[in-house]
RNA sequence: GGCACCAUAGCCAAGUGGUAAGGCAGAAGUCUGCAAAACUUUUAUGCCCCAGUUCAAAUCUGGGUGGUGCCU
């Protein structure tokens, strides 16, 4: 079968995606689709760095503003609802660009990891909260131990520690009957159907992208993320959207619990600590053609952008 | 000017004679259904400087430098 050629830009935040991706667009005729956790939300426009209408340029961009930030989301979710909106795009015969931050919701798409039908329903609530509730009783290494008993190959990469992902492995167990161990190798199987060309934008002075990180949070201030933290506050939210980096910081402040410098400087560590998890997720990816922001203009980027993708299509 | 207290990593700090706790920041990494999350690893040949006592000093003594507070 031929495999369907996507573009995917990757890198840290604040390392210039958006601009690059919407000039990518339009030079080769693409649409965009979105592999951002965060952006997936209705709302929080200033805090996850949307892309404005008029930054869009008139490129339509999918699998962004899509979701209820009350409703609970997952990578699951986002694979089947991305694979529908490339199929539309090529369905119209225009092409696909990805672009984000979520390099688990990338990576997830493009390798075509699939997921054992193990969706929200009331087993698996049900599976969950025992597992929660013997975890708090008997501590995490039982459950790591109780792990090693049924998948001992998942137990072997999980630290006891990471009790989330040991609660998660042991209810895939219970509730598909297949481990963990068994859902990886069985996605291993199954081919990719894209033809992915990466491009990445790091910086190649790490402080270079930190000082960007601090000028955009203190932007966003000045753009009014306050606001939409004060509103935010007042929902209560307990889905994932409440995860996102800048309400989580700013709301104490908002609270009146702390002053807002102590905030403010808090948001800055958090999103460069973000920006460095990042890049360690990308870094281990051997085709990205990375590209370096403090070593060309933005047209340079364009243009350098544009020849590593041509060349590696022909 | 006098008196008192203090000086340990980028920051906060424990350590009162036996070979530098811990936390934060930083760095590296893991990742398959909350991922902007969760988790792991790592960081001072040296304790302001000089001299002395001692087998042994961040720890004791003397001097110096710097800081803080009080008094004049």
């Amino acid at each position: 079968m031929e495999k369907i050629p996507v573009i995917a830009i990757v890198g840290p935040t604040a390392s210039g995606k958006t601009g690059l991706s919407i000039k990518l667009a339009q030079h080769f005729d693409a649409e965009i689709v979105s592999f951002d956790s965060m952006q997936l939300y209705k709302g929080m426009d200033i805090a996850t760095a949307k892309p404005t209408e008029q930054e869009m340029q008139g490129i339509p961009h999918h699998m962004i503003d899509c979701v209820e930030r009350g409703e609970v989301f997952s990578v699951a979710r986002y694979k089947e609802a991305a694979e529908k909106a490339i199929r539309d795009i090529v369905g119209k015969g225009k092409r696909v660009i990805l672009v984000g931050g979520t390099g688990l919701y990338l990576d997830s798409l493009l390798n075509n990891i699939e997921f054992l039908d193990s969706e929200d329903n009331d087993k698996n609530r049900e599976v969950r909260e025992k597992l929660q509730a013997e975890l708090i009783e008997k501590g995490p290494e039982f459950m790591h131990g109780k792990l090693a008993g049924i998948d001992p190959k998942a137990a072997e990469n999980l630290h006891p520690n990471n009790t989330g992902r040991v609660l998660r492995a042991l209810e895939v167990f219970y509730t598909t009957g297949h481990t963990i161990s068994y859902q990886v190798e069985h996605s291993k199987d199954t081919p990719s159907p894209y033809a992915p060309i990466f491009i990445g934008l790091t910086a190649r002075d790490r402080q270079y992208l930190y000082d960007r990180i601090n000028l955009r949070v203190d932007l966003m201030l000045q753009d009014g993320i306050l606001n939409e933290v004060e509103e935010f506050v007042a929902e209560e939210s307990k889905s994932t959207a409440r995860q996102a980096i800048g309400l989580k910081e700013l709301a104490p402040y908002i609270r009146g619990e702390e002053d807002l410098v102590t905030c403010v400087e808090r948001l800055k560590q958090e999103t460069r600590r973000y920006a460095k998890r990042q890049l360690t997720w990308f870094r281990r990816n051997e085709k990205i053609n990375w590209l370096f922001i403090d070593e060309m203009s933005p047209e340079e980027l364009v243009t350098e952008a544009i020849k590593i993708i041509e060349r590696e299509e022909a």
